[in-house]
Order: structure tokens, then C-alpha cells, then sequence
RNA sequence: CGGGGCGUGGCUCAGCCUGGUAGAGCGCUCGGUUUGGGACCGAGAUGUCGGAGGUUCGAAUCCUCUCGCCCCGACCA
């Protein structure tokens, strides 16, 4: 805990400055977004932290849909022989796969695993299901929960067990699965930056941090609050390589026999965490009103009888506001107005609308917005609408600063002196040409801990040479530290 | 998995070194006064001191083991 001067009207959260990783803990905890469970790496989504969750989905979910994906549900458990059947896919996932070994008192006489993905299940599914190209493309959906063994757990951006979402499609040329790979992610990006506000770098990852299993690997990367980068998701071109694993075969348009293309892409509850280091400040949490359980809260302000003078009229302010489709609360709990503003402050609601008296009486209300503090009085005729476009504004606003922050803290090296000294600097991404060896991209590694995120697919050609050996470069990576 | 730190009421922590009836602030409950930026007064409730073993007449305190969390590195959505 770290008590606050008197500006930052919140304490028990440390300042952002002061030690980030603990300032991000502490909104977790305050917030009530997320609690600790009595399993190791296992965290609880309280109430309010998956109501942010559930908005992720109905905004990503329907995007889904209308690109033509269906939702399907396939089992957590997978026996142990499927999952082996990719080999590079095993290799990948062995170390953090948890085993069910018993089952009805018995030991089982093939352990299952407990999915860490599920293209296995997905692939021996899709082998039962296709046969002629008229069964493809198929294109399938999961909400799920996965299980991952992890060494280092943190609240929504790692945790042992995790909620996402995985699509998996079959498609019957190469080129349409690329094409799929490549709609999700812009899918991705589009969303993040509508919906999250969350600034992304569309890329293609390396071939050291590509999905175990896959032909290539495109992900979404942003940057957070303390200048590290977060994979906010991943979309694959498995290329044949499942298919081929699981013997997805089909009948082709020229009567040979073919093994599908495939793709598999997600995002995960870590993009709640993206959300909160992205946008948070030291009073708290500061959600997008795309992704705020609650966009406008009122808070009913008055002296002794407020219950008779004020409520009626906060409440017809409610319904009104409901009426326009903005998601709002009524505090009229029993406390006072300055502790119900600081709460909610940490809670990051968009806009605060306070009414008393006086602005009864002046037929105004008063208005603060969480993301500029900025307070105003606004007509209490014609409120709803002037709120809608007040929302739509802030939305705007938390995307352009984040974006803005992003270009701060962005820098390009073209020599590895250059590379190491805006590594040491300012922290963020920098932008180096590359020479798409493995060697190199571990010795940048090991020497300064950054790593590539990706390479941008509508990036510079790079030209010159890598910026940490002289070989010609081929391609302009973005580094940082990541999460 | 290595290195470091921390586990005491819901939260933040003191007490441990030097063993002897478990504490503070905040929060919570009740009553009252209050209410436009985290109010005040009064009265209360809340703890197997992370867990297990040991040493001792006696352990929050000493010893051993164990579990969990945090930070920094190696692996990952």
C-alpha cells in the first residue's frame, strides 16, 4: 500500500512511476477485477472483471459470426495419443501440459490431457468430417477454457488455466487458408483498436516463436503502460502440417485426394490485462466505454433527505439514459459522494454524472469524465444523446493517447549500438532491420532481453543489413521486452 | 526451474533478533451527527499468527520440512 498525496484521491494503489508490475496487482485486487484462488497460477474473475470479459466476447463473437464462423464446443480432455501425433506440436506443448491419469477410482488406461489447445481434437473431428471439397471451408469457433502449466503465473496475463477463444478451420487450398489466417488477424487488429482502444502491430512472428506445429504465425502486438509489449493474439496457418498429422483428407474438385489447409487462431483474457496496463493511471482503472460494464454511473448528491428530493429525479435520468442503449448505475448506496466518485474512479466508469439540488433546480447536471478528468455541466434536456457522443469521444480519445504513446515509444536502430541504447533508454518497441537468423535473434536476446515481437506485413522493405550482424537484412523487426 | 523477498483479523503492516495472556491503522457491525472529492464521535465483532513436524514447562517468536504469493532471470496466450 502506498499512500497518495491529496490530488489522487485513491490510496492502496502504488503509483504506476513507482513500481509498475505492483501498480498493476494492486488495480487487479482494488478494482475487484480478479482475486487469488486456493490452486497454484488459478485465479477467480470476480463479478466485474468478467463482465469486461463477457463484452470482449459479444464484440469479438459477433465478428466471428459474421465472417462466417460458427460456435461449436469440443471436450477439455484429450487422450494423450492424439496430441502426440504432430510431432513439433508435442515438442512444444509437453512442458506445460497438466495429465489426468485417474478417473472412477481407477488408474485410466490411456491418460487424457487437459487441452492446452485443441487443434488435435478439432483435427481427428475434422478427419471424420470431410471428405469431398463441397465439406469445406469448415469454419469453427470455441469459447473455452485451456490449461497451461506455467512457471510464472500473473492475474489475466498468465495464468495456469485461462478463458479464450480458439477458431480452427479447414479449407481446400493453400491460398484460402493463408487468406484466412490473414482476415482474422486484421480481424484482430480491428477490434483491438475499435473496441479496446488498444493500438496493435499486425506482424508476422519469427520462426523461433511460432505456434509449435504451424506453417507461420501472425500476431498482434501492443504496448503497455511501462514500455513492454504484450502478444494480445495470435492467428496460424498450419499449412498441412495437421492434416496430414490426423489424415484431414478429401476428395478434390480434380478427383485426387488431398490433405486440407489449415488455420487456428485466439485471444485470450489477457487482452483484460492489456486493457488495464494500457489505459490504466494511478487512480485506477480506466475502461473504454466499448468494454465498461458500467458507462455512466450517477451519483445522487445531497444533504439530509436526498432519498425524497434527488433519487425520483436520478432515476428518471436513468431510464432515460437506458432508453438511448448507454449501460448505467444508480449509487445510491449510503455513502458519502466524494468516497462513491473515488470508487468508481478506481472501478474506471467513463463518466460520472452527479445530481443535486442545485442542479435540479438549474435543470443541469454535472459531468466527469474518468479519462481527462475534464468536468463540465451539461443541460439535463437533451442529456442521453449528449452523453452517447461524450462516450464515442472518450473511446476516441483513449485510442489516440495510447497511440501517441506508442509513437513516443517507438525508435528505430539501424546499428546494434544504436539498438542497445534505445533498448536502455526509453523503453518500447524498436524497429531494426533483420537478417532472419536464429542466432542472432538469441544473442539480441540474451544480451539485451528483447525479443522480436514481429515483422509488420504492410512494414518498409528493409534494406541495409541486420542490425546485429552485417548480413543483408530481410526483413524490419519490431523488438521489445515483452510480457 | 535458479537467485532474492514476504506469509500475523477483510486490507496494509507492527510484534520475531532477546520464547511468557496476539496488537495498530484502515475496513466491517450497531447508534448518533454528517453528506458537491475517500467525514466525525461512541460502542462492538473478527485471528487454528500459511501448513506439518520438532526443541521447550511454555513457540507468532528458535530448528526442520512443506505450501503459497511477490520481484529478477530461463520457458509461454
Amino acid at each position: 500500500m502506498a499512500k497518495q498525496d491529496k490530488e489522487s484521491f485513491v490510496t492502496e494503489i502504488t503509483p504506476r512511476s513507482q513500481d509498475f508490475s505492483r501498480w498493476y496487482l494492486d488495480v487487479v485486487r482494488r478494482a475487484e477485477l480478479a482475486d487469488y484462488s486456493p490452486v497454484k497460477g488459478c485465479m477467480v474473475i470476480r463479478p466485474y472483471g468478467y463482465a469486461i470479459w463477457e463484452l470482449i466476447q459479444q464484440a469479438f463473437d459477433k465478428e466471428f459470426k459474421r465472417t462466417g464462423h460458427q460456435n461449436a464446443y469440443f471436450p477439455l480432455f484429450i487422450p494423450e495419443s492424439l496430441l502426440t501425433k504432430e510431432a513439433e506440436h508435442v515438442e512444444g506443448f509437453a512442458p506445460q501440459v497438466a495429465y489426468v491419469t485417474h478417473g472412477g477410482g481407477e488408474e485410466l488406461e490411456e491418460k487424457l490431457v487437459v487441452r492446452p489447445t485443441s487443434e488435435a481434437i478439432f483435427g481427428t473431428m475434422y478427419a471424420k468430417w470431410i471428405q469431398s471439397w463441397r465439406d469445406l471451408p469448415i469454419l469453427l469457433n470455441q469459447w473455452a477454457n485451456v490449461v497451461r502449466w506455467e512457471k510464472v503465473t500473473r492475474p489475466f496475463l498468465r495464468t495456469t488455466e485461462f478463458l479464450w477463444q480458439e477458431g480452427h478451420t479447414a479449407h481446400e487450398t493453400a491460398e484460402e487458408a493463408e487468406t484466412e489466417t490473414r482476415m482474422i488477424l486484421d480481424l484482430y487488429s480491428s477490434l483491438s483498436h475499435r473496441v479496446l482502444a488498444m493500438p496493435v502491430v499486425k506482424g508476422q512472428k519469427s520462426e523461433s516463436e511460432k505456434f509449435a506445429g504451424a506453417l507461420r504465425t501472425y500476431s498482434i502486438e501492443a504496448l503497455m503502460g511501462d514500455g513492454r509489449a504484450l502478444q494480445a493474439g495470435t492467428s496460424h496457418n498450419l499449412g498441412q502440417n495437421f492434416a496430414k498429422a490426423f489424415e484431414i483428407k478429401f476428395q478434390a474438385r480434380d478427383k485426387s485426394v488431398q490433405h486440407v489447409w489449415g488455420t487456428s487462431w485466439g485471444v485470450s483474457t489477457r487482452l483484460v490485462g492489456g486493457i488495464i496496463m494500457t489505459h490504466g493511471d494511478d487512480s485506477g482503472l480506466v475502461l473504454p466505454p466499448a468494454v465498461a460494464p458500467h458507462q455512466v454511473v450517477i451519483i445522487p448528491i445531497g444533504r439530509e433527505n436526498w432519498r425524497e428530493t434527488v433519487l425520483p429525479r436520478a432515476k428518471e435520468i436513468q431510464a432515460e439514459l437506458v432508453a438511448a442503449g448507454i449501460r448505467v448505475t444508480l449509487d445510491e448506496r449510503d455513502e458519502r459522494p466524494g468516497w462513491k466518485f473515488s470508487e468508481w474512479e478506481l472501478r474506471g466508469v467513463p463518466i460520472r454524472l452527479e445530481i443535486g439540488l442545485k442542479d435540479i433546480e438549474k435543470a443541469h447536471v454535472m459531468i466527469a469524465r474518468r479519462d481527462t478528468r475534464e468536468k463540465m455541466s451539461l443541460p439535463m434536456d437533451g442529456v442521453a444523446p449528449r452523453l452517447r457522443e461524450l462516450l464515442d469521444d472518450i473511446q476516441q480519445n483513449l485510442l489516440n493517447r495510447a497511440l501517441a504513446f506508442r509513437e513516443e515509444h517507438t525508435q528505430r536502430a539501424s546499428t546494434y549500438d544504436e539498438f542497445k541504447a534505445a533498448m536502455d533508454g526509453r523503453p518500447g518497441f524498436v524497429i531494426s532491420p533483420w537478417c532472419g537468423s536464429a542466432d542472432c535473434e538469441a544473442q539480441i536476446k540474451t544480451e539485451t532481453q528483447a525479443t522480436i515481437r514481429n515483422m509488420p506485413i504492410d512494414g518498409q522493405s528493409p534494406g541495409g543489413t541486420c542490425v546485429h550482424c552485417d548480413k543483408p537484412a530481410v526483413a524490419e523487426a519490431w523488438f521489445a521486452k515483452s510480457y
